[in-house]
DNA sequence: GGGTATCGAAACCTTAGGTAGCGAAACTAG
DNA sequence: CTAGTTTCGCTACCTAAGGTTTCGATACCC
C-alpha cells in the first residue's frame, strides 16, 4: 500500500516546496519580466531541479495561475453597502496587480492564454470563476454582468500595465472605481 | 546609381506584396489563432518565403502592427459634439476588433509585447500614439484622461476578446459606451 | 536494513523566431 | 540582346524555450 497508518506516504518526503517555488517565481518575474522568467531560471532561484517543477505543474501556465491564487487568496468582501463592496473589490485587485511580480505573472500568462485554448480554461476555472461566483454572490448581480465588471476592471488595469510596465497610478485607480461604481449603482436589473 | 530617369529604380520590382501579405496574415490569425500563425505559415498562406517576409519586417510583432494599421485606417472622429464623438470611438473600435483576424492579432501581439520591451515601443509609438493624438485633439482631454479612456475600453474589449475567445456582444459594448460617456461626461478637468 | 517515493542531473525532442548564402527571376538602361 | 541591379525563393542553419525521458541518488517510514 502506498499510505501508512501515521497518513503520511512512505519515501523521500515532499518538501514544502510550493511555497518556495511561488516565491521564487514572483522573484523571478518580477526581476525578469515574463517571457525571460524561464521555468529552468524559476527552478534555479528556487534551488530546484527543472524536472521538479514538472512533476508538480503541467506546464509553465498551471505554475502561473497556481502562483497567483497562492498571491492573491480569497476576495475581501467586507462592506455594508454595495458601493463599498465593489470599490473595496476594485482596490484589492488593482493592489494585488500592483505587487512586485504579480501584475507582470497575471499579464503575462494572460498573454499566454489568448493563443492557448488549454489554458484559457484552467484560467477561466481555477482564477476567475471562484471570484466571479464570491462577487456574483456578495452582489446579487446576473452573471453577465459580473463578468462585464471584471472585463473593465482586470482589463483597464492589465492594459496599462501591459502598455506602460508600470501598474495604474492611484488617481486612475480612484477613477476606475468611481465610473463603476456610478454605472452598477442601479443594482442588477 | 540606385534611381534612373524614370523615377522607377532599376531590378526586380517589389510588387503589391504587402496586402497579399497581410490578408494571410489576418486569414491565418483567424483560423488557426495567434500563436499558431506563424510567420512560415502566413508565408506559405501568401505564396511568399518566409525570407521575403523578415526582409520587409524586423520581426513577427512589428508584422502584426503594420497589419493592424493598415486594417484599422483612420480613427472616424465624426459627430456634432463629444458625446456623439466618442460613442462613435468606442464602437469604431468594438467593429474592428470583431472583424475575422484583427481581435485575435490585436490581442496576441498585445501578448508579446508584455514581455517584450521592443515590441511595446512599437505599439506604443505606431499603434497607440497616433489614436491618442487624434482623439485628444477632437475631445479637448488632457493626455491622461485620454490615455484612462483607452485603457478602460480596449482594456475591456481585448479581456473579454482573451478570457472567451468571441468579440464582445453588441450589448456589452452598448454598455460600456454608456459608462464611459457617463464618466467623461462633465468634460476636461 | 529494506521498501518506497521523491529529487537532481543530464540528455534529448519539438516548435518557432530569426539569419546567411546563393542562385534565379524580373526589371531598366544601353 | 546584353549588362547591371534589385528582389525573390530555397535550403540550411542558429538559438531559446517549453516539455519529456531516463537513471542514479537521497530521504523517509516501518
Amino acid at each position: 500500500m502506498a499510505s501508512t497508518i501515521s497518513g503520511r506516504p512512505p519515501g523521500r518526503p515532499r518538501a514544502g516546496l510550493h511555497d518556495v517555488v511561488f516565491a521564487a517565481t514572483l522573484r523571478t518575474v518580477h526581476e525578469l519580466g515574463y517571457a525571460r522568467a524561464t521555468v529552468e531560471r524559476i527552478a534555479a532561484a528556487a534551488g530546484v531541479a527543472k524536472t521538479t517543477i514538472y512533476r508538480r505543474w503541467p506546464s509553465k501556465g498551471e505554475l502561473i495561475v497556481d502562483c497567483l491564487l497562492d498571491a492573491f487568496g480569497p476576495v475581501p468582501l467586507e462592506g455594508a453597502d454595495r458601493t463599498e463592496l465593489m470599490s473595496s473589490a476594485v482596490r484589492w485587485i488593482a493592489a494585488k496587480i500592483g505587487e512586485p511580480g504579480v501584475g507582470d505573472a497575471f499579464a503575462g500568462v494572460f498573454s499566454d492564454a489568448v493563443s492557448d485554448p488549454g489554458l484559457r480554461e484552467v484560467l477561466a476555472t481555477r482564477l476567475q470563476d471562484p471570484y466571479r461566483r464570491a462577487l456574483q454572490d456578495a452582489l446579487g448581480e446576473p452573471e453577465s454582468r459580473v463578468l462585464f465588471f471584471i472585463d473593465v476592471v482586470v482589463g483597464a488595469l492589465l492594459h496599462r500595465m501591459g502598455m506602460t510596465g508600470e501598474p495604474m497610478v492611484d488617481a486612475d485607480v480612484a477613477a476606475l472605481t468611481e465610473m463603476v461604481l456610478a454605472h452598477f449603482a442601479t443594482g442588477p436589473a
